[in-house]
DNA sequence: GACTTATAGTGGTCTATACCTTTATGTCGT
DNA sequence: ACGACATAAAGGTATAGACCACTATAAGTC
């Protein structure tokens, strides 16, 4: 169950059989699991180090302490990672709706004064520019404009922009996204989008940007993104 | 400096310690700070005790650590605990506007249906509400309703209402805030919040609607928003 | 029966120590 | 001058034990 002698530290083997035991529905949600005393001598460990990895899941949410009473399993962390970043696929899916793309273009171009500053190079710098019309159950839902630096993304096709693009990033690149920034404000739909999103003059919508960063702190994405007002409204879940 | 008398424990006294050198200047931008066990010796405690404090701001995105060489100061996190649920002041000053409020009404009313099924409660029930003009420097950046269950909030008073409701429930009433529901999207102002707002016909606006609930599951808060866009961005940061 | 008091079990904090890996630097021999 | 090796210092992991604060329960008292 644990090995010792294994270069893989001993907290985060306990880590992943904890989780293993919550994922299999051997503890289940709301139940007290055994305390740390118990698990340390059941695994001939430290209680220091079983609180090593009790604490990381704390932290992750899959679990929660009482001082006093116990260590219980929270509810549901299946659908949980998904709050933060999530693809319009993903959001679409999570809505309930069939997603979809209708590509409008793609390219290299050089990086406009925006582009350049929110990927951090240089103004000239040549980018992957990506720019679709997403769709939710066939119907025009946003107009997208994806920009990636050249360096970071050797090889781009349109296959590739129609599967999931963090898959390919951390599966096939090995980057791991780590955080991204969004900022969102209202607008009035301008003459270009209008007939592509299927609006009137007049007519809000909900302007959308967002910077994804590598773990090292590499911009990787920026993503501009024009969504009609009547159709999509942006949740966000916070603790304080 | 550090009470080990004190009923506070060390770590979170460390913590303190080592955020007020970060904020006064003393530790600038990615310094090293001295290493675990310079600070272990000088605070006369044990490494793993500061270690303990370390990890925390580690967390809390104060410090790096990095193998091998030392621990670093992160760039600034003056407004990144904000970054979850903040108050329309914290959001302003954050921005470096005055905040303000022009009040519209406070009273005791029925619970609309809506008001209801945010707040989980039946039909009718008596909930505080509270409209506001929220002011940025001096100038209209906001129509603001807030509703409380009437349980939750024994006394209700304008001083009370101008001042941070968050402290006052988190203090005054000993219940602890949890998290949050948002859901934003765009629209166009009506005839009604024109005038107040300052705003034209047809200009559009960012509505915002947030459920707040306490740690034990109970919503405390509904606030439904009317943003003006040209004036308001809605920011957000994520983690994967 | 109702209240108080002990008691055991839980997580929370803290110590002192040991040994590991990674990183940077210096020293020696060529 | 260059490379190989030793060394020091940093964070990372792990131990065994101690005591504290909080919670629930059982035992005792009135």
């Amino acid at each position: 169950m644990i090995d010792k002698q294994s270069p893989i530290p001993i907290y985060y083997q306990l880590e992943e059989w904890v989780k293993h035991n919550i994922e299999r529905g051997e503890w289940e949600e709301g139940m007290m699991i055994p305390s740390e005393r118990e698990l340390a001598e059941k695994h001939e460990v430290s209680r220091m180090t079983i609180r090593q990895a009790i604490n990381n899941l704390v932290n992750a949410g899959y679990l929660s302490r009482e001082k006093g009473k116990g260590t219980f399993v929270e509810p549901n962390k299946i659908e949980q990672p998904l709050q933060g970043l999530t693809s319009f696929t993903e959001d679409m899916e999570a809505r309930g709706m069939k997603p979809g793309a209708r590509l409008l273009s793609i390219g290299i171009v050089s990086a406009t004064e925006m582009v350049a500053n929110r990927l951090d190079i240089s103004e000239g710098s040549q980018v992957f520019e990506l720019r679709r019309v997403r769709l939710a159950d066939d119907q025009p839902m946003a107009l997208e404009a994806t920009y990636l630096p050249v360096e970071l993304v050797p090889e781009f096709s349109e296959t590739i922009a129609n599967h999931s693009l963090y898959d390919y990033i951390e599966n096939e690149l090995g980057f791991e996204v780590e955080k991204a920034t969004q900022s969102i404000e209202a607008s009035i739909v301008s003459d270009e989008e209008r007939d592509v999103l299927g609006l009137e003059s007049g007519d809000p919508v909900l302007l959308i940007e967002r910077c994804t960063s590598l773990k090292d702190g590499r911009p990787l994405e920026f993503v501009k993104s024009v969504y009609r007002a009547d159709r999509y409204k942006f949740y966000i879940d916070m603790n304080r």
